[in-house]
DNA sequence: GCGACAG
DNA sequence: ATCTTGTCGC
């Protein structure tokens, strides 16, 4: 079956996972600890970084870096699937109550970027956080906080993303994710 | 040929 | 994301 075809049959996963994300508030007292990943490569292979921070103090308290071999080529609206593996490697057996992945959540074209993915296989709160936009995504999908556009990943809904993020900007982007983004880079190895 | 989009 | 020095622009 041809390259498209198969992209084809992935969208119809996406639209259809979509109608299970749970969007719902989450207020700031019921997080303790947040985390943050982030995704750097180096030829064929994929470096995850995890951070945990305190909330809302941010004050790191833990650290990891994984890597693995990439498995698929970036195509927008399909990132998910070149991330999904190296983030779940980085997060396992990991805790937090809210997690910050680089990337859109429902401020995607079938409402499902990778936020929202891993938000679903963890069922844990997740937040979509991306310094750009993706075109044709209704503006009522995402917000503009600092630098950063923030969207719904699965258990929490945009306002209270919003408001749990904002006290964790630094220079127009949350803290752990510039963290995890710094260690996927040059951390470890 | 035209258009071009998370990382 | 990554390749890469100096340079154009706010």
């Amino acid at each position: 079956m041809e390259f498209e075809k198969k992209l084809q049959r992935i969208r119809k996963v996406q639209e259809k996972l979509a109608s299970r994300i749970e969007e719902r508030p989450l207020g700031q007292e019921s997080v303790k600890t947040i985390a943050a990943v982030d995704v750097s490569y180096r030829e064929e292979t994929a470096r995850a970084a995890f951070v945990l921070c305190s909330y809302p103090d941010c004050e790191v308290m833990r650290t990891k870096v994984v890597e693995t071999e990439v498995q698929f080529p970036y195509i927008p609206t399909f990132f998910f699937l070149r991330e999904t593996r190296p983030i779940l490697l980085a997060l396992r057996g990991e805790e937090f109550d809210l997690l910050l992945v680089e990337g859109h959540g429902k401020a995607h074209p079938r409402g499902y970027g990778l936020a929202s993915h891993i938000g679903l296989l963890l069922g844990r709160p997740v937040i979509g956080v991306a310094k750009r936009p993706l075109r044709g995504v209704p503006e009522k999908d995402f917000r503009k906080v600092g630098k950063a556009y923030v969207s719904v990943g699965h258990l929490i809904d945009l306002d209270s993303a919003v408001r749990l993020i904002e006290p964790l900007l630094e220079r127009g982007y949350p803290k752990p994710l510039r963290l995890a983004d710094r260690l996927s880079k040059r951390g470890g190895s």
